[in-house]
DNA sequence: CTCGTTATGGACTATACAGTCTTGAATGAG
DNA sequence: CTCATTCAAGACTGTATAGTCCATAACGAG
């Protein structure tokens, strides 16, 4: 996962899967059963993972707003001091994928719609605790919420200049209030 | 510029490029230098005419929250309709090379910088006619509208579902009105 | 028309790659 | 201890690829 997270999936060559591994080219196969079938099982753990991590974090006890906003806020740490640079690895196997392999879109697709009803929950919880207009439509800032998040990181791979995605989160978070 | 937006820069070959250019290799070669000044090229051309594309959308005589909106649907409608799913050729070099390769970013984050001045000055626009509100902040709205057009998009090549995306604009464009 | 210059085609090279296969080493039952 | 079975290592194969190079064709100056 971290392998093709960080290059990409036609950049990332068996060699590197092997390391990355620790398996032989044949155990890999054994395992798996191919670059892409790992590719897809690499891409089922990150969205598993990131749902963890996503509902963890929108499940404090504080106002849904702001527990987005520490969620959004943390994830600009990561963007500008993380390593890499590398994105969402769903977001950018989509980039990379999607127009030619419908399979690869449909499982990026599904889990971007698990991330969607994360967040719609949190904003679901929120509105019942009247943090949220009762006149909102979830679903769509559910929807809105997850483009979103998928622009300011693909706008922070190309630049990850902290005041920029700021007044990106600040425009964003707005919208949740009406 | 079409070959490498429809594939990314890895998955197209050299006979792709001399297919779409009508070029030998040898006149490749003379003509641009290699496969990255090529890439360079096309992303230069997209971007210019994107900006073009951009700002005659924009200098429409309706509000600017209505030059916008009809802007963005119209791009959804390419989304959806659109051929191949290609997304945003800034988008998909940024995701696919900009975490390795920073000339690349550097060149696709100019781009957007320009686009991103072309929506401030057409917000300015509106501003001085009281369309929107004088105490929004236009540098922070034009780079939230960059950032949620290239989550649309990405989000689109994943799922190009007409009424998803139609819900991730309404949200979007109730961000100008504040 | 001639000859020097430039442009072009496409063969060629070296490399990188995904996937397979043989060989040998563990492992475990009897 | 023996032998059959499973597993992994890494050598191997065929293909695709980026970039180079040489022979030839177009072209233009004189």
């Amino acid at each position: 996962m971290q392998a093709f997270w960080a290059k990409g999936f036609k950049a990332t060559s068996l060699d590197d899967l092997c390391e990355a591994t620790g398996l032989s080219r044949s155990s890999l196969y054994a395992a798996f059963g191919g670059k892409r079938a790992l590719l897809h099982r690499s891409l089922e753990r990150y969205g598993e993972q990131g749902v963890i991590r996503i509902a963890s974090a929108l499940a404090r006890p504080v106002p849904v707003r702001e527990a987005i906003a520490t969620f959004v806020s943390d994830l600009i740490d990561s963007i500008v001091a993380g390593p890499g640079r590398r994105g969402c690895f769903l977001g950018n196997s989509a980039a990379e994928l999607a127009s030619r392999d419908r399979t690869t879109a449909a499982r990026v697709q599904r889990s971007l719609k698990r991330v969607e009803a994360t967040f719609r929950e949190a904003l679901a919880r929120g509105q019942a605790r009247g943090e949220i207009p009762a006149t909102a439509d979830l679903d769509s800032l559910a929807r809105f919420l997850v483009a979103s998040i998928q622009g300011l990181r693909l706008v922070g791979k190309a630049n990850p200049d902290r005041a920029a995605l700021n007044d990106i989160a600040d425009v964003m978070l707005r919208c949740l209030d009406r």
